[in-house]
DNA sequence: ACACGTTACTTCGACATCGAATATTTCTGC
DNA sequence: GCAGAAATATTCGATGTCGAAGTAACGTGT
């Protein structure tokens, strides 16, 4: 059990940097760290267990993106869940695409689109990996009880809510 | 002022994964996107930011990498701070060269080694930079009272040593 | 109808990153 | 001492991403 004077690498790291950098704030710089560690740590997870199933995780985001959209959108649309360049998604389709798991729909009513749509083995792969990811998550967020996990999205959406907030 | 009823993306962004799955937690789900959608703002804002002073990101990383040790370290300490492949490093460092931000420093006593050194132009390119650097981190944060920071980054600590601590 | 601006996707060239292979140097076991 | 293992930085080829330019189609005001 982590006793609540156990230190972690974000406080090492603070530490490390005090003596340079004066005007440190430990807990904003604390809490900073900690998430840009943590989405790191994540990512890294995700991307070996996506590989088990021989997936890459920027497929398995184009196939989550889509099944986000009932399994079929633009690719502008996608590039936009994504916040990816519109010009990236043309190469994640082909290689989804020699997959076999979307194909391209070019749009009836009006011909410059061209919808990309999950083929079956395009959702069973997505389902497949759904299965599995998350779990991490889950894992790291058991460090608090429900009440604390409550609390500390609470906290992050208020930082969110100056984060959307145009800087003027 | 933010009400406490107030919604942020993340909100949206769980109402609408929740009917197609139905075991999300909310609050895990929300605390993780969260830190993923915050995490890439500030990385967003860094860029812009470090735009105006004619630096990339990964060019100001490694001025900060190396000021973390003194200014000057082997290209494996900076590809570990840095979480990087080693191989990555030899490019950056040809690129700093060419700014004059840095130089090579071969080993007298290891001749494998060619430690980098950072040059005063680097070190004051790093340190205009750091004054302003850090300044939408405080932003963000003051969302919260000193209190709510300590807080958040206590929480955040609880859930780091989680994911240090080995799978198995 | 038609010209012009807008929208949507793709192609192209540049660049950052990585894993594997390479060259050189140091370390280690005997 | 010396042969083989380990360490260090680099080169090389492949891949993913982006911005800018290109192509095609739509919409609108006149």
């Amino acid at each position: 059990m982590a006793s609540v004077t156990d230190r972690d690498r974000t406080d090492r790291h603070v530490e490390r940097w005090l003596p340079v950098l004066a005007d440190l704030d430990p807990d904003v710089e604390g809490a900073v760290t900690r998430m840009s560690f943590l989405t790191r740590h994540l990512r890294a997870v995700k991307d070996r267990t996506l590989a088990d199933l021989d997936l890459q995780a920027h497929e398995f985001d184009t196939l989550h993106a889509l099944a986000g959209r009932r399994g079929r959108a633009a690719p502008s649309a996608l590039a936009g869940d994504l916040d990816m360049a519109p010009a990236s998604i043309t190469a994640r389709v082909d290689a989804l695409l020699r997959r076999g798991f979307v194909h391209r729909v070019p749009s009836t009513v009006d011909r410059r689109r061209v919808d990309v749509e999950l083929t079956e083995a395009g959702r069973a792969a997505w389902r497949g990996a759904m299965d599995v990811i998350g779990r991490e998550e889950h894992r790291l967020l058991t460090a608090l009880d429900p009440d604390e996990r409550r609390l500390l999205s609470d906290l992050l959406r208020r930082v969110m809510l100056v984060a959307e907030r145009p800087t003027d």
